[in-house]
DNA sequence: TAGGTTTGTTTCAAACTTGAACCAAGACGA
DNA sequence: TCGTCTTGGTTCAAGTTTGAAACAAACCTA
């Protein structure tokens, strides 16, 4: 089987991605350390669970709004509890499951910390692009996040083996 | 200052992205873990040793041009040696500088490793893009990458004989 | 309702990343 | 030429991620 090599326009897409991937995800990574003493990851643990009914979350659907596996998820609840950001909670109505829960001082942390990170994502994202470009980012994200977790066809040489499931999202200033 | 927070449709689009380039790199790592025994960067490293003229580029230089830092690269390079894929050469021209030169070895993972990376790529993104959206992706992420480094360091630096920063060659099907 | 499977979560060791500190070599100015 | 600054690279410890394995609680199903 011959393979179709990436065409000169598709490879150049593909690095200017990858670059500029690497370079937001660290300049963001860099701020929120900065000024939250945490990466995004944690952040986004934060500000998912501050947009949730209750301010608490299932650790399961935690992890797949993130799109990030359980056990690292464990990890950072584990870190955001020692700090006292985040609580654990047992589920009444399924004894495995446990939720994690904004405790007030993460929510002052969040509110705290919320500016800093939106002027970052702006000044590095928003602020470079068209309304038109922001409509494109969005149609192009969501075409390949359905594509990676298939609510359609499989496709694709990996795949992953724990999907399903979705829950609340909703909108708030706090961002991801 | 009042933030000037993410209007719903930079929230959509940020959002979006956050999820797409996530899910999209673990599948890209995932693959290269099976067929290729290491993560995507490693494997980058591979790639763009191969383009660079005499299969050789300085470790400052390459991580520049992978946009990681120098340490990481230190990491991964060392690793890469172990296995054989990787030497390291001594700058006859700055005693301080080391090369990293692709073996033949590592020219022969790459070779037969190339073809399942680029179906990957081209399973999970470029298989659902249209030839516009490619387009428009470039578009995003070379602004994008502009602003996060050309901002500060633009200035054009004299290029010394023996630093040819030779970067992207060009076209090669092992992709990065 | 016992036994087997699935689901929710954590644990653990190995791998990788980060950032500051360190060292050596080149560049530069007085 | 000496002293100082800069550049190229590595080292080290602490932090994070990975993936497989371990557990326990729910869910079948015969």
């Amino acid at each position: 089987m011959t393979t179709r090599w990436l065409t000169p326009e598709e490879q150049r897409a593909w690095r200017a991605y990858i670059a500029a991937s690497q370079l937001l995800e660290d300049a963001i990574d860099r701020q929120l350390q900065q000024e939250a003493g945490m990466p995004h990851l944690f952040y986004s643990v934060l500000a998912n669970l501050s947009e949730a009914p209750d301010r608490r979350l299932r650790m399961t659907d935690l992890a797949e709004s993130l799109k990030i596996t359980r056990s690292r998820l464990t990890y950072a609840v584990t870190r955001l509890e020692r700090d006292g950001l985040v609580r654990r909670e047992n589920c009444r109505w399924d004894k495995r499951s446990s939720l994690a829960v904004l405790t007030d001082a993460g929510t002052a942390v969040l509110e705290r910390t919320a500016p800093g990170h939106v002027e970052t994502v702006r000044a590095n994202l928003f602020d470079r692009l068209t309304p038109e470009q922001v409509r494109q980012l969005e149609e192009i994200c969501t075409g390949i996040t359905r594509g990676l977790q298939g609510d359609d066809a499989e496709a694709g040489v990996g795949d992953v083996p724990w999907r399903r499931r979705s829950s609340c999202s909703s909108s708030r200033p706090t961002d991801s």
